[in-house]
DNA sequence: GTCTATATCGGGATAGAC
DNA sequence: GTCTATCCCGATATAGAC
């Protein structure tokens, strides 16, 4: 962190080479069957090397997760010439994926992590913080501003729960063998078509109680990290 | 597998033993930090002995499971008995986290798993199919003959989406660490009631549209494994 | 058929020289 | 900052004894 701060221009260089090496093995062979030592390798350095810059494989990860979020982020920035919300959202899901799709493998390796609490490349844990917070960023806004309706008691929540939905669709992508992912094409449209009719009945007054019902549980799900310190 | 068929009685007492200390040391300190040689020497054999009876480490964790399953399903005969759905399958879930209590690494390594989609860990996996088969008849067990109301064009994929929803909790559950998992009864208790409110609204004419769309969804999800053959 | 002993292969990570 | 040479330890394969 500190170190990645004050880097010659020299080293920097190595950096990126690393990093770029990695990012290519990962593309043709996938995460886990990519080693260090290959990496090393097609970078022309040694493996201390890699390990100076990186101090572990996940590390690599990391720090590509973080550069693309920046990518679509920036990339994002017109949407709000759109307002209808559901266009804004799948547009944001779209880029995405259109982003990830050379690295589904890395995709893979999310979802796998996301079940390891302490994992450090999980989407919730603390070293990918920075970078969920911008992605939730990115959901927000795709909810301000645009035509959406719902129930003010949901509204604060939406943008995590969006995100949430959002690495949903990543998950069902990371394992849509349809041609072209066709499948998860559907899978957007549909699902998005019924939370777009679902989030303005919450408006109605009957759904009151059921609205709190989903509050608590977005509140459940949020604070599972908070008990042993962990994340 | 014809192998585990015709077993001398000493043969079936020691592969019954590699059994038991696996699962003992996968209780004591996980299934990522077990090894061969720990459970061969535990059993007392050596490491080959156990590659003998169990083919791979996989294949220890996969007769676990069924074993678990059957396990349940006995236990769940007297629940007809019981009229109310929420009830029953509450009984159903609490009676899974009870059996798995002992084992929340395994529950890791299942959800892992099951972002890998062609482990044989995988709860939607090939090898698992026999124990998801059992696991959703279970959840079937709950449904029918209880006083649960829903449009009869979901009720066929009830079992699947319930059992799905089992999952979840299971998920929740191997990440809760507040005292005694408070928070996943309080998360049953709650998503629970949150269904069984939503499973009757799903009969009004109004939702005939919304019915047909969740109905799609269920298809693609279930849709996944299909197109490369694989699973 | 049941099992022991030993070998293989490969991974991530490190220590310490240049 | 960068490299070389290892370390340590995993799952799994195999050869052959009983």
């Amino acid at each position: 962190m500190k170190r990645n701060v004050d880097l010659t221009s020299k080293a920097l260089q190595t950096r990126q080479q690393i990093l770029g090496c990695a990012l290519e093995l990962f593309r043709e062979k996938g995460f886990d069957s990519t080693t260090m030592r290959d990496i090393a390798d097609r970078a022309g350095v040694a493996v201390g090397a890699a390990y100076y810059y990186f101090q572990t494989k996940d590390e690599l990860v990391l720090s590509f997760y973080s550069s693309l979020q920046a990518e679509v982020t920036s990339q994002l920035t017109g949407i709000t010439k759109e307002e209808d919300f559901g266009r804004r959202f799948t547009k944001l899901l779209q880029l995405s994926i259109e982003q990830l799709a050379p690295y589904r493998s890395l995709v893979v390796v999310l979802a796998r992590s996301a079940s390891e609490p302490d994992n450090p490349l999980s989407p919730f844990s603390q070293q990918t913080r920075e970078v969920r917070t911008q992605a939730i960023a990115a959901v927000e806004q795709c909810v301000s501003g645009s035509n959406l309706k719902v129930a003010s008691s949901l509204a604060p929540h939406l943008p995590k729960l969006l995100w949430f939905y959002q690495m949903g669709v990543l998950f069902y992508w990371s394992h849509d063998d349809s041609r072209a992912q066709k499948r998860t094409q559907q899978f957007i449209s549909l699902s998005l078509t019924l939370l777009c009719k679902l989030f303005p009945l919450s408006r109605l007054p009957l759904m009151r109680d059921l609205n709190q019902s989903v509050i608590r549980l977005i509140q459940l799900v949020e604070g599972l990290g908070d008990e042993g310190e962990r994340k």
